[in-house]
DNA sequence: TCTGGCACTCTGCCTTCCAGAGTGCCAAGA
DNA sequence: TCTTGGCACTCTGGAAGGCAGAGTGCCAGA
């Protein structure tokens, strides 16, 4: 059997053999992974056994940094563009390094308080997600992505009906995280006061403060407190504010900061193509929102993002929301060659102070 | 004097004496400038006397055309990026193509169906905008830029308040444009609901019909009308709308299809970056379509543009609006080397159609 | 297990070279 | 007076070659 191995294959065994890999990765070596991530992030160059030394004191000579590094790039976490020349970190290393080299880096003190500053200035839901995402894309020098708070999440705070034209009648829908969503309802007949101010009290009655998907049920025998020939527009009414609510697709977002893609680098219009493509596609970055776990932060690095055109960017992203629970979710989108601990420590802050900034409204 | 005169400029004289610029631009003149434009917006790439005459039957040889086009030259409607090369328009030249050589170009009829098709499905006045810009980045293959209706052309339609707590009130405005904007107002004490809904009553008699900016004038003299001690809420919520009403910056713009600046060409992040950089900044944006002129549509061509980021773009602009006048802008941002006619054809186009739209809901 | 040394291999950059495209000008023809 | 063919000239863009620098893998010795 032995013998049936290419002389390749017995080589990289030998030396799997002879570097241990079996003792998985010892200290040094993370060290030097961490090293190579830090120095590659911040010179955008393949980084070499000599350099490395030099900048980082490892205390140990070049030489044997070369076979560590050789060690990781067996393991599949460093990567060699093409023969004699440096090392660049795979995606799997930056997950290692993301998972277990890295910490997140706090936000200093003047910044938290630049943060604090520059969100309370918001008047308006809109105002608030706007400058959320604005001072994200400028704390990262990123693309930042923020999620308006989604309806299913919200609660009810009231529900208006006004009355425009004879048989027209505007619906509008408030929730508890500010968010207002207006509908044009055209109803059956001409609509009286009086119905319509009953059916904005029951209306109330039975929706103020549940969630959102929770309204339905309560409201369904609503049709039949009411007069026969009233029945419709209250059914007209009712089927529209359940419409309203149940639009998920509605989830609305808001970008910021598309020019720094212009950073990412050399092979530009390829990497840039897609990655703005993607931005474009609401669909796509809801998906992508979506995925971030409910709780914690999730940084998806490289391949791990399900779109392709993702494939070379990283998505550091958090929920978000008023207390404990998330309403909805942001994030910063950049190469994989990005500044984790600190674009972390970013997303974190805005997040908490965004929250903040709701629970007081 | 004039041996004062340098070699060069006495030879610049004679040339132009002997081209005859007197007589200003004959025909074929022209048709050369228009046969240039329309092969470099075509093929990118500097145009040269002998390409021309095979392209375009001219009816005039090669050497001609270079004749033609040295004078095109000294009147700066072409340039060549170093000697021995073809020519390229310069603004100039675009200018002239547009204003005297160039016809819009309708849209065909399928064409127009598809428009219309798409646009009919709009629910809402976000929906409408949204597949406004987007209806018109994919049809002119570049960046697209919609002004929301804006509220100082816009009426009143209702003014609806809502009594969230105590002494909080929710106002929220909604125009003939399909607009709401809401407010959250503090209020100094408790408001009764009678109170409010006399408010109502007469705030909505004072403003229903009227455009936006004539109604601090109607109103001023409501609180007048009221037992005193109510007269510091209706302030407050008078001051609120007021506000609402005034704040032109809250003129919203969206945006769609910067993904087709990757396909500008060559010196790529030198010309991208800074036009990103003017696409986030909604006051730039707004300026831009600012200056659009009431009537008809504006053309602005590379260094026309105030803002410097895009002088290397051009910005077709037209406003659009139910019935006669205009709402709102709407746009699209491109290489000056882009097919002005049929750019043009297709703002125009959906410009109509979201008019027609707008008219109906 | 680490280290210094050595031979080897790539890239990136510079220079040189050459074909191709395009021009401007001139003198002859319509 | 305008148009045209001819000609010498210029400039770019790409190919080819050469070279320094950086980096590697491996080996033998501490």
């Amino acid at each position: 059997m032995y013998s049936e191995r290419s002389a390749d294959e017995r080589k990289a065994d030998a030396r799997r053999l002879d570097r241990r890999e079996i003792r998985p990765l010892d200290e040094r070596r993370l060290a030097v992974l961490r090293a190579i991530v830090q120095d590659y992030v911040g010179t955008e160059e393949p980084v070499g056994s000599k350099a490395l030394v030099e900048r980082h004191n490892l205390g140990v000579s070049p030489a044997t940094v070369r076979n560590d590094m050789a060690a990781l790039e067996d393991d599949g976490f460093i990567h060699q563009p093409h023969t004699s020349a440096g090392r660049i970190p795979t995606d799997k290393g930056y997950r290692l390094f993301v998972d277990r080299l890295a910490e997140v880096k706090p936000m200093s003190a003047p910044e938290r308080r630049a943060i604090r500053h520059f969100l309370d200035g918001a008047v308006d839901l809109d105002d608030v997600v706007a400058r959320t995402v604005r001072l994200l894309a400028q704390l990262t020098r990123q693309v930042a992505v923020v999620q308006y708070p989604s309806l299913s999440r919200s609660t009810v705070r009231h529900i208006e009906l006004v009355a425009l034209a004879p048989a027209k009648v505007m619906l509008v829908l408030i929730t508890n995280t500010g968010r207002v969503e207006q509908r044009l309802v055209d109803c059956p007949g001409t609509v009286g006061e009086s119905v319509l101010a009953e059916l904005r009290s029951r209306l109330n009655a039975g929706a103020v403060g549940r969630p959102l998907p929770e309204v339905p049920g309560t409201l369904e025998e609503l049709p039949g407190a009411f007069e026969p020939e009233d029945r419709p527009t209250v059914s007209v009414v009712l089927a529209t504010l359940f419409e309203t609510l149940a639009e998920q697709n509605e989830e609305r977002i808001m970008l910021a900061g598309t020019a720094n893609l212009t950073r990412f680098g050399h092979d530009f219009p390829l990497t840039i193509q897609p990655v703005l493509e993607a931005l474009e596609e609401q669909v796509v970055l809801l998906r992508l929102l979506g995925e971030t776990a409910d709780a914690g932060m999730t940084v998806r690095i490289g391949h791990e993002n399900e779109y392709e055109g993702l494939n070379s960017t990283s998505v550091v992203s958090v929920g978000y929301g008023s207390g404990d629970q998330s309403v909805a979710k942001l994030g910063v989108i950049g190469p994989t060659r990005m500044d984790y601990p600190g674009t972390m420590g970013a997303v974190r802050a805005v997040a908490r102070y965004v929250g903040q900034i709701m629970a007081e409204s």
